[in-house]
RNA sequence: GCGCCCGUAGCUCAGCUGGAUAGAGUACUGCCCUCCGAAGGCAGGGGUCGCAGGUUCGAAUCCUGCCGGGCGCGCCA
């Protein structure tokens, strides 16, 4: 990065004022360089004269001279110049911008990714929706989100592992298995009472019809024996979830285990066999899915609990085990074993923390739905009692996504099982655009998510600017061959120096940022700032191409802006890859 | 009540570890296709950065209080 070398620069400059008595030897100031606003000041800007100039004691203007004055000599830089009340400006020589087209073409698709840095193993655990049911568009944002946070991650020189935690265990499951099974009855002709708290969707159907076809009606019990002598049901004034418990009991005792098992393996195939082609179709892919079922038969659960009683942050209070979370920063003291003595969901929840360590990742990022924030703290109250360092625990709040329709609020609602699934977004505006505006905004960030804008083939539609910007660029190359020429790249990277218009000048800036923002992106757990980026990108193109023609006759120039025109296709590739968007070459 | 997030142009939003004159898109107005895709470009107006203090060479950015909006506070997940 060119960015870098300027630090690189300005480092030297630092040791050679120390050595020279000009600051303290003792001071510890990192350099910092920024791009400037306009090109009026450069490329790059320091306010390191400005930091200084209090231990320094000295004016930063003439610490800024004395900067410039011990900065090594570079090709890159043309000039330096200080301004306002001592920034140091850097601007960049032409061939320092051509060379930029020159990295792009030989890296490819690797421009703008770093070389992987040792010992910088990730894993970042998204989507991780109960599989009791279809995705909706909520955790749309969390599965757009977590995959491009982890892409920019990745090209930033992280070790990513994505992981996706299947809840295969616990009470939703029982529920899950449950209305599977009272859907089953009612299709073998049985009247049945829906419990009011079971999973009401269509799909429940579906998987019923599934087992009813393969076992026929070998699980089939008579309403009576199901019902009767049941205690009432929410709508009928008594307690839904006392109710819905004496099912599950009144299942497994007319079906046995043997039966359980069929209704749970049936739904849990069915609805996480969906979320995988979903979740793939939606270009979200996993490197694990890591099941809780499996967690809890490894022992894994019980060993976190006792590292956690070793540690003395345990304590019984009515027949139930409490972790004492509230002297570790939580609001409240967590139960991690039951009265019944089942473990709780936190207790799995602690013992993946402890495995993703043990596994050798260095960090855990999670990607949350802004609804589950109270568990930040709970999460790093763990951390702390298993004796880690809390900062290997990171939580990315995702906020709610809004879908507006003819201008107007599209109400949803989890309860009645009238919501919107991610599967219906897709269909109706597709992958690319569900993708690009989902992560448009700041993660922290509510946003509305405009449907028609999404669907629209427009200007407005910020994905189909981007992805015009690439089609039109592979119409180029189409027309060129159409006129019997071909690119050389060769040539044309001898004749950069005759790219001097403005806007060749500024769409190479353009693209010389791009490493920069994919850095930021990452640092910044901001994967947002490529999507703005690549609206600018195409901005700067769309200038270019309405301003100059790139097929002239003369062979020098041609090749030259073919280059450049090559490289900004390039980086469109990537940035929109990063995304999770196609990039198109005809639309 | 306590805790977390947010408040920037009419609308939707950027603004990086504090920096130079606060930026895009959209909407509105007027231009640009005998020319590689007009799904494009050029030009213009539009702001007490919620309010009030504080920190300092410098605050949209950091701190405190208030106002407004969202979310969360189960031996549920």
């Amino acid at each position: 990065m060119l960015k870098n070398h300027i630090e690189e620069l300005l480092i030297q400059s630092l040791l050679h004022l120390k050595r020279d008595g000009i600051i303290p030897g003792d001071v510890d100031i990192q350099p910092q360089l920024e791009r400037t606003r306009s090109v009026d000041h450069g490329e790059y800007a320091t306010n390191l004269a400005m930091a200084l100039a209090k231990p320094a004691g000295k004016p930063p203007r003439e610490l800024a001279q004395a900067i410039i004055d011990r900065l090594p000599n570079s090709r890159q830089v043309e000039r330096t110049e200080i301004a306002g009340p001592g920034f140091v400006n850097f601007f960049l020589n032409h061939c320092a911008l051509t060379g930029v087209v020159r990295d792009v073409l030989r890296q490819g698709e690797d421009f703008g990714t770093q070389r992987q840095l040792a010992d910088n193993r990730v894993t970042v655990e998204y989507v991780s929706a109960n599989p009791t049911g279809p995705l909706h568009v909520g955790h749309g944002r969390g599965a757009a989100y977590g995959a491009s946070l982890s892409n920019v991650l990745q090209a930033s020189g992280f070790d990513v592992q994505r992981e996706y935690y299947v809840n295969d265990n616990g009470r939703q499951m029982d529920i899950l298995a449950l209305s599977v099974w009272i859907r089953y009855l009612e299709l073998c002709g049985e009247r049945v009472s829906f419990p009011e708290n079971g999973y009401q969707g269509e799909y429940i159907y579906d998987i019923a019809r599934t087992v009813r076809s393969e076992d026929g009606d070998k699980w089939r019990f008579s309403g009576h024996d199901v019902f009767d002598g049941l205690p009432p049901d929410g709508e009928a004034g008594g307690d839904a979830e006392a109710y819905i418990d004496a099912l599950i009991n009144k299942a497994s005792e007319l079906m046995g285990h043997e039966g359980y098992v069929v209704f749970f393996g049936a739904s849990i195939d069915a609805i996480l066999g969906d979320i995988k082609d979903d979740l793939r179709e939606f270009g979200v892919e996993f490197d694990t899915w890591f099941s809780e079922a499996q967690l809890e038969e490894s022992g894994a659960i019980e060993h976190a609990i006792e590292r956690l009683r070793e540690n003395g942050h345990l304590y019984e209070k009515d027949g139930a085990t409490w972790f004492r979370a509230s002297e570790l920063g939580d609001e409240k003291d967590r139960v991690v074993v039951r009265e019944n003595g089942r473990t709780t969901y936190f207790a799995s929840d602690i013992a993946y923390f402890m495995n993703k360590l043990e596994r050798g990742f260095g960090k855990a990022m999670y990607v949350f739905g802004a609804d589950h924030h109270g568990y930040i703290a709970r999460l790093k109250a763990a951390a702390m009692g298993l004796g880690e360092d809390p900062e290997k625990l990171e939580v990315l709040l995702v906020q709610f996504a809004v879908l507006f329709r003819d201008g107007k609020k599209v109400q949803m609602s989890t309860r009645s099982g009238k919501f919107i699934t991610l599967r219906e977004l897709r269909e109706e505006v597709g992958t690319d655009a569900a993708r690009f505006f989902y992560v448009m905004r700041s993660h922290d960030q509510h946003l509305d998510f405009d449907l028609d804008l999404a669907k629209s083939r427009t200007n407005e539609n910020p994905v189909y600017y981007v992805q015009y910007a690439h089609a039109r660029i592979c119409s180029v190359f189409r027309q060129l061959e159409q006129n019997d020429m071909r690119h050389n790249s060769a040539i044309g990277e001898a004749a950069l120096d005759q790219l001097t218009e403005p806007r060749e000048l500024a769409l190479m800036r353009a693209i010389n940022r791009y490493p920069e923002i994919i850095e930021s992106a990452a640092r910044l757990r901001s994967p947002h700032l490529v999507a703005h980026y690549l609206g600018d990108l195409a901005t700067e193109f769309h200038g270019y191409y309405n301003a100059h023609q790139f097929l002239v006759d003369d062979e020098n120039v041609r090749n030259a802006r073919l280059n450049l025109v090559d490289a900004t296709r390039i980086v469109l590739v990537n940035g929109l890859a990063v995304l999770g968007c196609s990039a198109p070459e005809e639309m």
